[in-house]
DNA sequence: GAAGGCCTGGAA
DNA sequence: TTCCAGGCCTTC
């Protein structure tokens, strides 16, 4: 599932393939993918692409602003042409100057793009209210955001309104990491080992995006190739596996309605 | 804070 | 044929 890693490695991607772009046309498939109204393709230019929590960000001149959100199983893949017939779950495309064509595709449509934010709920709810993702928060900061809530630490993680850029991957390698127990809560555990959480959290990240996130089913650069960090996880997708520390076997419970995965013996 | 619904493909 | 995966929103 595309959490921070698979985004930014997207980010990156897209600025050195958009780089200088102007928008030239814009066709929507599945006009239900888009909420609000995109720009007009009027030949502006992009001037940034920014990630915010899960979301991508274009910038245009003139101020318009598009949202991307890629749910689950959403791609975007960048072509020098203009393929002559739609992919099945192709929902946009996006033409730019010099022969640049975005395409948006997203088999299960829980994604989806969106125009600046400026009315409604889903919006308010949504990327208005996304908390600061981990690199944007010291330790102390990320400790102290956890200890203000009650619930277990799992769901906490995966609370965008928290911390942003965080799901279901990335909870259970950096809880594993930190040798904390999914259902523990913040405020039984100490700030030492809430700041360990947040050091192993941006570390795992880091590595991840360095790696070009997870590919485990859908995901994809945007020229088709497959992340390389599904290769290093400890626990996602591991259940009845040995942990590579002890031998024990990885487990697998439901935490906030998600597959949990974790080493009793390492996780306390 | 828990649970249902959206949506589709693939596994059981 | 049914169930499951799950990010995020809505509803209770």
């Amino acid at each position: 599932m595309p959490e921070l890693p698979e985004v930014e490695s997207l980010v990156r991607q897209l600025r050195r393939g958009l780089e200088g772009a102007r928008l030239a046309a814009v066709t929507l498939w599945t006009p239900s993918v888009v909420h609000g109204a995109l720009p007009e393709p009027a030949g502006q230019k992009l001037l940034r692409i920014e990630r915010r929590g899960k979301y991508l960000r274009f910038d245009f001149e003139g101020g318009a602003e598009v949202w991307f959100h890629l749910g689950m199983t959403g791609q975007m893949f960048l072509s020098r042409e203009k393929t002559p017939a739609r992919e099945t779950h192709a929902h946009a495309l996006f033409e730019f100057s010099g022969r640049r064509y975005l395409v948006f595709r997203d088999i299960r449509r829980f994604g989806g793009i969106h125009s600046r934010p400026t009315s409604g709920a889903a919006l308010k709810a949504g990327i208005l209210a996304l908390g600061p993702d981990p690199f944007q928060i010291t330790a102390a900061e990320f400790a102290a955001l956890l200890k203000k809530r009650t619930g277990l630490i799992k769901a906490l993680l995966l609370d965008q309104k928290l911390v942003s850029g965080i799901g279901n991957i990335y909870a259970d390698e950096s809880l594993f990491r930190a040798g904390i127990h999914p259902k523990r809560r913040p405020r039984a555990l100490s700030r030492a080992r809430l700041e360990k959480l947040h050091a192993d959290l941006c570390a795992i990240l880091s590595e991840a995006i360095e790696k070009g996130g997870s590919s485990i089913n859908d995901y994809r650069h945007l020229n088709g190739a497959s992340g390389r960090f599904q290769d290093l996880h400890r626990v996602y997708g591991k259940e009845g596996r040995p942990c590579r520390s002890c031998s024990s076997v990885i487990r697998r419970i439901t935490v906030a309605a998600r597959g949990t995965h974790f080493c009793p013996r390492c996780q306390t």
